[in-house]
RNA sequence: GGGCGGGUAGCUCAGUUGGUUAGAGCAUCCGGCUUACAUCCGGAAGGUCACAGGUUCGAAUCCUGUUCCGCCCA
């Protein structure tokens, strides 16, 4: 046998394990194999960027959720992909044009960017899938998918002319969200409202025909150009008699009616509100519900539009300016505060968005809101945690039509053509369009599709709907038909929280309406990462990592394990790591699971040493020795555990069982117990180790996959690999309740005596010869059958049992148990006294509580009888140590003996 | 303004339906290169469970209020 090197290379394993498993074709699923199907569409990264450390914990859940699942005999299909995030990625490409060669994309034009978006997208693509190979993660690498690969923008199509047909789609001028910067709408969830300080600016409009001047307040002082009414509170008695009068507009000098609307608040200044339905989104509605004109005094270049008067092409900023100035010359500007209010922001760019009525196109959402909110109410899809599922509840009922269309280049071009002749036509190609219009001219919309349009058909479109011929295999371009009734509806959708209604919701709504099921079972909310400081983690300000960094210094099974250690049900994880500029400088997690990982390395490799060819798993059906039962049934408990914790989606319990059990149990207590045994050529103590490590290699494999396979490999267990191999089960029967008992006696015993020769101060080197005196033949039986365990693991020479206290020792108290180390000539008696004397306080304050409880005439007849009737039993064992420490402490009275 | 999550050791976090002495890793201190592992081994120290009330025989855990941090919606 090879002797192992005595640290674990993470990166040869890595590099020599993941293409042999692809090659064996067990990252494939076909859906004609017998076993039950356990599916994940992975929420696909976006081509904008590569993926950050937020991404590698969603991949580590997804990979420990299928690589489990397949373990226990599911049919795991896992389909990867990418989405070509439309705005985001026309930002970054058109960012990286104009720095390398100074055009914009217009001077570009729109093919040849096109083409540049493509190397993009593909550069990146191209690197998500180096990242998510490099974690480890066993997806179906052949079923691969793109936004806006032919197949799927194909489906995209279908979706939408379906939509259309069902009269769900429609063009209409409504209020948008429009990025200046970017020059396109964006969605409601695409804006930031952050809190920010700003000016609260009042401004007089003088009255007109005797009606009272009215004082309104605004932190956008240029949309006054835009005014088309003043509004006060019907019920405020204040404006009662100005309600229909009119105002002087300031600096336009136009009229403005007084109307009355709900929307205007008595409390807030004056209770009077300007009303600017072209640049505000409640004052749309006002205007709507009162008839009021619209006037866009700001364009979609965000400069003052003609109809803004003298400030004519001015830009918003230099606008608020004049406007100001002027109003201030006239005697109008009455008011200025500070105020902290929510400015509306561009999360791609930061721009500060400007409300704006545009024709757009629409999906109308009420009815397919309705179709899915059984499916939350009723729990048919099930939230992890549950709270995702209450707020998803509400937004479904608040929800708003959806504006589908975007002004960019990079998407799905909207399907829809004009005719000269004034007809729309929803038509997927200019041969179709034609056959529609015959002979008169078309042109086809020039807008693209909002990227969460493609995103929400994902889980059935990327098994093959609406034609499963349409989505071949990468590579060798065969169909594997049945994908869609094999493995949808999917098993797991395990995202952020911050795409549940972005994209979750509407997944749910489109596979209602196109193939009638839920599209997955459970959705796993994982936690999002911060950095250390609690900032959000992000490349572009240098608090983000590459996961390959983390891969590369830790290898990828810690990089897993650590992200795992660290995912509780919490909703933020704060990364340890400390990071500067995208670069990891350390991480405590990191090196403690790295650290673990080196454990199970040496472990395994102590093992494989002691067993030599020999690869035996028979155990004896009745196992005699402390030690063997205890093991074993220590591993019963582990194996039930982590499966238990995978169950809950406890990634964190899983890991800490498995590094508690190795660590803790395996390694510090059964393998020091089995060195002597080994020396001596103990059968059984081989066969145990070997069960105990092959089990724990297979509860460890979904953590972490490579150093469990390169392990496991090794020790001959029936089956190909642990990747293939059945997940382990408990065995109720190698449980053993008193060996736990007994064994931990035997711990505190063994803590109990290094504690003490640690107070003895002698070296690590020099055997010293416990003794033990027991109050009764119960504790003399124990002592008996653990003496040679508890010497071998405190280097004692032998340990004995003794009726009273031998001269020069130090003494310690193990329940009902008096341990002595003789030390002849070693003993400082002040010093004995002075520890046994911390001990003693600490037992008798343990007996103080407890005898206080039990003097509490309510706690003994109202708590239940085995409450009482344990803190009995303590208070009696408190006694005796307390009693026996006195007795000792007694004893050295005189200076020590 | 409404909703949600959180405040536990110096740091990052666990803590099941209320019930022994509130745990882990890292950091700290002491002692060790003991032939699997110094990415290690043994030992120790460290907490008014944010604050204030309440329920209870008993509260980190349940209830109310206060406060601070984060997120979502308006």
């Amino acid at each position: 046998m090879a002797e192992l090197p005595k640290t674990y290379d993470p990166h040869a394993v890595e590099q020599r394990l993941y293409p042999w498993w692809e090659t064996q074709g067990w990252f494939h699923a076909d859906s004609h194999d017998a076993r039950p199907p356990c599916c994940i569409t992975i929420p696909p990264p976006n081509v904008t960027g590569t993926l950050h450390i937020g991404h590698a914990l969603q991949h580590a859940i997804h990979d420990v959720l299928a690589r489990w699942a397949r373990m226990r005999g599911y049919n795991v299909c896992v389909v990867p992909g990418v989405d070509h995030a439309g705005i985001g990625t026309q930002i970054k490409v058109s960012q990286h044009l104009y720095d390398t060669t100074g055009q914009s994309p217009r001077e570009i034009g729109r093919e040849a960017w096109l083409e540049a978006a493509i190397r993009w997208s593909t550069e990146n693509g191209g690197t998500i899938l180096r990242q998510l190979r490099a974690l480890g993660c066993a997806y179906d690498w052949r079923r691969e998918r793109y936004t806006l690969d032919d197949g799927y923008y194909h489906a995209v199509l279908a979706a939408f002319r379906h939509f259309y047909e069902r009269g769900w789609i429609y063009r209409g001028e409504r209020m948008v969200n429009w990025c200046t910067t970017c020059g396109t709408v964006i969605s409601d969830l695409e804006v930031l409202q952050e809190d920010e300080s700003a000016s609260l600016w009042s401004i007089r409009y003088p009255g007109l025909d005797g009606a009272p001047d009215v004082t309104v307040s605004t932190t956008r002082p240029e949309t006054m150009l835009g005014d088309t009414a003043v509004a006060v509170n019907p019920r405020d008695p204040r404006w009662q008699a100005a309600i229909g009068r009119t105002v002087r507009l300031p600096l336009m000098d136009r009229p403005i009616p007084i109307v009355a609307d709900d929307y205007a608040d008595p409390e807030f200044g004056s209770g009077a509100v300007k009303v600017t339905p072209g640049h505000d989104p409640n004052d749309w509605e006002i205007g709507l519900r009162h008839s009021l004109p619209v006037v866009k005094v700001i364009g979609p270049d965000g400069r003052i539009t003609a109809e803004g008067g003298r400030f004519a092409g001015m830009s918003r900023e230099e606008a608020r300016k004049q406007v100001l100035e002027q109003l201030e010359a006239e005697g109008l500007l009455v008011g200025r505060e500070e105020h902290i209010h929510a400015i509306p922001r561009h999360d791609r760019c930061e721009t500060v968005i400007e409300p704006l009525p545009m024709e757009q196109w629409f999906v109308s959402m009420r009815d397919m809101a309705d179709a899915v909110l059984p499916w939350y109410r009723e729990e048919k899809i099930r939230f992890v945690p549950d709270r995702f599922r209450e707020s998803g509840i509400e937004w479904l009922e608040n929800i708003r039509d959806w504006c589908i269309s975007r002004q960019l280049w990079w998407g799905h071009r909207i399907p829809i053509y004009y005719g000269e002749d004034g007809r729309t036509v929803c038509a997927f190609s200019d041969e179709e369009a034609r056959a529609a219009f015959g002979d008169t001219p078309f042109r086809q919309e020039e807008d693209v599709l909002d990227t969460w349009f493609s995103s929400a058909l994902w889980p059935f479109a990327v098994l093959g709907w609406p034609d499963a011929a349409r989505f071949a295999y990468a590579g060798n371009g065969s169909v594997d038909e049945g994908s869609l009734a094999a493995f949808h509806p999917t098993t797991w959708m395990i995202t952020g929280r911050d795409i549940l209604y972005l994209w979750v919701a509407r997944m749910a709504m489109t596979a209602k309406e196109f193939v009638g099921e839920i599209p997955f079972q459970t959705v796993l909310v994982h936690p999002t990462i911060q950095t250390k400081e609690g900032r959000r983690m992000s490349r572009s300000l240098g608090t983000g990592i590459d996961p390959l960094e983390l891969i590369r210094v830790y290898g990828a099974d810690a990089t897993r394990l650590m992200l795992l250690f660290q995912c509780s049900p919490n909703q933020d994880i704060r990364f340890d790591a400390e990071v500067k500029d995208n670069q990891l400088e350390s991480s405590f997690t990191g090196e403690m699971c790295r650290n673990f990982c080196n454990k199970v390395w040496n472990a395994s490799r102590f093992v494989l040493m002691n067993l030599g060819d020999e690869r035996s798993y028979a155990l004896p059906a009745e196992l005699e020795r402390l030690d063997d039962r205890w093991i074993l049934g220590r591993y019963q408990r582990a194996v039930t555990n982590v499966s238990d914790a995978l169950e809950r989606y406890r990634f964190d319990e899983a890991a800490s069982e498995l590094y508690h059990f190795v660590w803790t149990e395996f390694c510090d207590w059964y393998i020091e117990l089995s060195k002597p045994r080994l020396r001596a050529g103990d059968a059984v103590v081989r066969a145990v180790l070997l069960t105990v490590l092959e089990g724990v290699m297979r509860l460890l494999h979904p953590l972490a996959p490579f150093l469990s396979e390169e392990i496991w490999q090794q020790l001959g267990a029936a089956g190909e690999a642990c990747m293939t191999s059945p997940w382990p089960e408990a065995d109720p029967a190698r449980v053993d309740d008193a060996a736990e008992a007994t064994f931990s006696r035997l711990q505190d015993l063994v803590r109990a005596i290094r504690n003490l020769r640690v107070e003895a101060n002698v070296g690590d080197r020099v055997q010293l010869r416990p003794q033990i005196a027991c109050g009764s033949a119960e504790d003399a039986a124990f002592v008996a059958e653990v003496a040679e365990l508890a010497a071998a693991l405190t280097g004692s020479a032998a340990i004995a049992m003794c009726q009273a206290a031998p001269p020069q020792s130090l003494a310690a108290v193990v329940g009902t148990l008096d341990v002595y180390l003789p030390l002849e000539g070693l003993v400082d008696a002040a010093a004995e006294r002075e520890r046994l004397g911390r001990e003693l306080e600490k037992a008798r304050k343990e007996l103080e509580t407890l005898r206080r409880k039990l003097d509490n005439e309510s706690f003994v007849t109202r708590a239940p009888a085995e409450v009482v009737g344990q803190a009995r039993a303590r208070a009696v064992e408190a006694a005796e140590v307390v009693a026996r420490l006195e007795r000792r402490l007694a004893s050295l009275g005189d200076g020590g003996s």
